[in-house]
RNA sequence: CGGGGCGUAGCGCAGCCUGGUAGCGCACUUGGUUCGGGACCAAGGGGUCGGAGGUUCAAAUCCUCUCGCCCCGACCA
């Protein structure tokens, strides 16, 4: 039997990023624009991007969050207020400089040369400085406070080398600006909405992530602290997949955001910033997915299940059909994505791998054989249990009255077996490290290595410098542990991780 | 911006070294047989060989220039 694509895709192996692109592709998550650096994303992708924006909404709300929307825009003199914001993103910034075109000489447009913008404007790479703007005019007493704003919304920028979903030059994401009346207040927000993060990578992506600060030269430019969650892809290299910033009063300074406390006094307001972006959507594809193609958690799945009818002929196929549907209806009205693949076209192996290219958790396969005796067999993406001898694939046979009781513990078993694999996955790939040489050495075969770390930037750049690895975080967890530097050898109160990442 | 690779049918590629007027697989169309793991047989349709210039009787193939894409690196809340 002809297979449809001869080029092998392998999760851990040398082609790991091209296995990753395919995966993208295949199953039909984004493509390539006509724009550098940007991509499309198509509707299987962004179904994944709405998932994740109504499980974080709902989150965020119950939390006495509320959504707002600021300019796209940034005049530039703004950026440039906080002296660490604007040394972290000139870089990285798209400008905006005149407002019309005109016919060129010989054909095609141009800036017109007389529509030069009196100051130039930044595509926003992120929005403290035109929220903050904002937040000065509004924030009067204590009474006004907390302020807690969240914002999905675009952002630009400008980065030199970009890849699908996990770095691109425009991107999708969620910020949350909040302000408050006490550094503890803010801070409280900052762990509150970091824990928000890790349960919704944990409990709805299946994506085992730790939970930690960066180190002074990772952190967020402009903040006091970064904290963040650090999750391990299937080639062992670390993916940050959200930030939760203390922004101290940095910006309130800045921006002259300030209020009257209950004595009258007045005082700068402590501020808190947080975000995650479409990269989720990648450290999904790259936390579960296999040589098959794509896995999704069911939590985020739209499709949750696929229908495959199986027939001979024309009677068999009406007959097949009327249970599938009738099954389907079943499914939906319990509150399942289901979807019935009719199509007449293809055989159904064809079905069977192309959705599981497209990664929906579980397929349900009714047959002639099936419709006798009032059942369909059930197939989960991925096992969820050991297979046994000589079975390929876990299969079950159920009754068509059991089937949304039954999908729905093979959902749940599915969930929870995708965030064990990859919880064990990554416990099989830390480990402690003392040794300097031997850490040189193993970081080459990716992984999390807990070492020992003075606090010092220098013996950072070093590690960077000499391994290509870099301090991912100091994770809340890790137990008090006296040591020794990795590197000079200095008094370390804990182990930090180190690792090589995206 | 450096290093490497690639632009040939919708997709993936061969042909280039050694010039002779374009081919394979998948997809697509039609007919038939199939259909519980990517079906088979037969007959078809589809290509400015990335672009420009040069050498030549003749260029996908050789030369020069150019544009674009991908990977690695530099960069990266």
């Amino acid at each position: 039997m002809a297979k449809r694509d001869e080029k092998a895709i392998t999760p851990r192996g040398e082609d790991y990023s091209q296995w990753y692109q395919d995966i993208v592709l295949k199953a039909e998550l984004a493509d390539y624009s006509p724009v550098k650096g940007c991509m499309v994303i198509r509707p299987t992708g962004y179904a994944l991007w709405e998932a994740t924006q109504r499980a974080l909404d709902g989150m965020f709300k119950e939390t006495g969050h509320v959504n707002a929307y600021f300019p796209l825009f940034i005049p530039m003199s703004f950026l440039s207020k906080e002296a660490e914001h604007v040394e972290g993103f000139a870089k990285e910034c798209a400008v905006v400089t005149h407002h019309r075109l005109s016919a060129k000489e010989g054909g095609g447009v141009e800036p017109s040369p007389d529509s030069v913008l009196e100051e130039p404007l930044i595509v926003r790479p992120t929005s403290e400085t035109i929220m903050y703007a904002m937040y000065a005019k509004w924030i009067r007493s204590y009474r006004d406070l907390p302020l807690l704003l969240n914002q999905w919304a675009n952002v630009v920028r400008w980065e030199m080398r970009t890849r699908l979903f996990l770095r691109t030059t425009e991107f999708l994401w969620q910020e949350g600006h909040t302000a408050h009346a006490t550094h503890e207040e803010s801070w409280e927000e900052v762990v509150r909405i970091l824990d928000i993060y890790a349960r919704f990578a944990q409990e709805w992506m299946a994506v085992p992530v730790i939970k930690g600060l960066k180190s002074e030269s990772e952190k967020f430019a402009g903040a006091l602290q970064t904290t963040c969650i650090e999750a391990m892809m299937q080639d062992g290299k670390a993916l940050q997949a959200g930030t939760s910033h203390d922004l101290g009063q940095n910006f309130a300074r800045a921006f002259d955001v300030k209020f009257q406390d209950e004595k009258g006094e007045w005082q700068h307001c402590w501020q808190t910033s947080w975000g995650v972006s479409t990269r989720l959507i990648g450290a999904l594809i790259m936390a579960h997915s296999d040589d098959q193609g794509l896995v999704l958690p069911p939590r985020l799945a739209s499709t949750q299940v696929v229908i495959v009818p199986i027939y001979k002929d024309d009677a068999g196929r009406a007959r097949v059909l009327e249970s599938a549907g009738a099954l389907k209806s079943r499914l939906m009205e319990a509150g399942f994505g289901a979807v019935l693949d009719e199509r007449d076209t293809v055989s159904p192996g064809f079905k069977f791998n192309e959705w599981e290219m497209k990664g929906v958790p579980v397929r349900l396969e009714i047959g002639p054989r099936d419709v006798d005796q009032g059942a369909c067999v059930a197939v989960p993406r991925v096992p969820t249990r050991d297979l046994r001898e000589g079975e390929k694939r876990q299969k079950e046979t159920v009754p068509l009255e059991r089937a949304p009781e039954v999908l729905r513990g093979l959902l749940d078993d599915i969930q929870k077996a995708l965030f064990a694999r990859a919880l064990a996955f990554r416990e099989e790939r830390t480990w402690p490290v003392d040794d300097y040489a031997d850490f040189r050495e193993r970081i080459e075969g990716g992984g999390f290595f807990l070492g020992h770390w003075c606090g010092s930037g220098d013996c950072e750049t070093r590690v960077k410098d000499e391994t290509k690895a870099t301090l991912r975080c100091i994770p809340f967890e890790a137990p008090a542990e006296a040591g020794k530097c990795l590197v000079c050898g200095g008094e370390s109160p804990r182990r930090v991780i180190w690792a090589r990442a995206y």
